[in-house]
DNA sequence: AGAGGTTACGGGCAGCGTAAGGATC
DNA sequence: GATCCTTACGCTGCCCGTAACCTCT
């Protein structure tokens, strides 16, 4: 019995087959097997009912559980506890939006770097809404993103809150009282993807108005700003993001009518027993977060 | 880090030396070392300050260590809970009297096989007092002697006592009515070695008689017997054990003045985290040596 | 037929034991 | 010089990944 196995039980309790513990271990399904059935040899026990599609844990095998459980947590702590954090190791999957990616990432990454240089990371940028399908599927470990993701075992935290403006190109004729809503709605607006919590009140905020509003869905913040740094329309963004165009003078922000929402942002990861480094990160990204307005 | 790392720290804290825990672990000395050299880079940091002789904890080894024993401890507590009995798997060391030997131990074993049929036994037969040392050294991990040991680390529990009468050949002419002290000494008394309890004990009770007192002391009770058949002298034995010469009349008990006092065998053991199944065969001896009294 | 677990098999690496080296009392 | 830990080195055995096989839905 070594740990190995027992984080590989745990796994394939999480997930439900043994292929996707593989995947997560990243490691092939044989070996998985493999794994398994050496405990159960070496406990003289069957450990999970092998019917059909899905596996299931027998009764022995949920009582492993439980101990696997407590044994990887307890590793875990005597790791945190005597470890020098630079002999750490391990590689975790980290979901980021592209809001943070242009904001403080990089400082989080360099402090990562100095604190656990031997931790790997694995960068994973995308919206939140698939960041969190993501995170529920465990196919990422802990994510940046607009949250919080409600769900029984993920862990929220907050990280930072950006307010919106309306941005546009200094091209664009823009009086310089705040802008009607009807008045608005003569450029096509750029935003977030659909479904997101910014589009979604954009779409709010405008309901009612002109029927020929156009919104420009990208989820690429890089393409919303060169769109509207070219002129094509308007959108709300937090001129966090943009400190290079404000300063520059290809964008500009403007006032207008009704209130957009603050974007709020949360470091999210799933509990799980006997890892460390992942609240490691959490803690961290906090504290750059705070850091670095 | 593996369990076999940990419980390599465990002994070498214990016993004071790689040498020793190696020793005890069946394996080599730079076996062990490499072992503790890799738990030391894993973590980042050193758990042992060699310095000369004997080597010395430091503080981080001390955290680790207290870990080690608890998640040993909770391995052990897995295996006991969920493994089939059957698919236990170890050595162990067991030290014997020879009156055991002579009495329920083939039971014991007899059980032992069918229960823990993985379990390998180490028997190591000796005296009581050899014993003790051998098992607050820690070359064996379990004994059954003439107990209890009174050590801080050790645990005992009775298994049995039995009563000793005096013994002889019927060919020695012994009177049908107690036989005085000064009578007694006429033949030498075999018993059991000395600093030994029971020789103790007769030592006391013909203290003062007869000058010409002599006693032969022999660790094997099979010599002491066979001895004590050829008519070369008397012994206060447990009838228990001479069954047979008794039945077949080569011996028989006779009354003497004074008391000799009873035998009383323990079941001892260090308390060891992680170490199931010496625990069982305790619990397993004392059952058995309660069912043949 | 496709998804998922098991079996078979060859290759790489970790851990072992032997033997020699070095430090301390 | 004795004792004890470390280093060096060749070897074995375990574990891994690929691939073929089997079994359910």
């Amino acid at each position: 019995m070594d740990f190995r196995s027992l984080e590989t039980l745990v796994w394939i309790a999480r997930l439900g087959s043994f292929r996707a513990a593989a995947k997560h271990l990243y490691t092939s399904q044989p070996s998985v097997s493999a794994r398994i059935s050496n405990l159960e040899e070496e406990l003289g026990v069957r450990l999970f009912e092998r019917a059909g599609r899905r596996v299931a844990l027998t009764a022995k095998g949920r009582d492993t559980l439980e101990y696997a459980e407590r044994l990887l947590e307890m590793r875990s702590e005597l790791l945190h506890t005597v470890a020098d954090p630079h002999a750490m190791q391990g590689t975790i999957r980290l979901g980021v939006v592209e809001t943070i990616v242009y904001t403080w990432l990089p400082h989080l990454l360099e402090r990562l770097n100095e604190a656990y240089p031997g931790v790997t990371l694995e960068l994973d940028v995308d919206s939140s809404l698939n960041l969190t399908d993501k995170l529920t599927g465990h196919d990422i470990d802990i994510a940046f993103l607009m949250g919080p993701v409600n769900h029984p075992d993920i862990v929220n935290a907050e990280l930072c809150r950006y307010p919106l403006s309306w941005v546009a190109s200094p091209r664009l004729p823009l009086p310089p009282e705040p802008v009607h809503l009807d008045a608005l709605t003569r450029w096509p607006i750029i935003t977030y993807p659909r479904l997101s919590k910014p589009h979604i009140a954009v779409q709010q905020l405008v309901r009612g108005t002109s029927p020929g509003l156009r919104i420009h869905a990208s989820s690429s913040l890089a393409t919303i700003i060169r769109m509207t740094v070219d002129g094509i329309g308007i959108s709300p963004l937090p001129p966090r993001i943009i400190g290079n165009e404000l300063a520059s003078g290809s964008l500009r922000t403007f006032e207008a009518e009704g209130v957009l929402p603050e974007l709020r942002f949360t470091v999210s990861y799933a509990i799980s027993p006997g890892d460390t480094i992942t609240r490691a990160v959490a803690d961290l990204a906090v504290r750059v977060a705070s850091e670095h307005p």
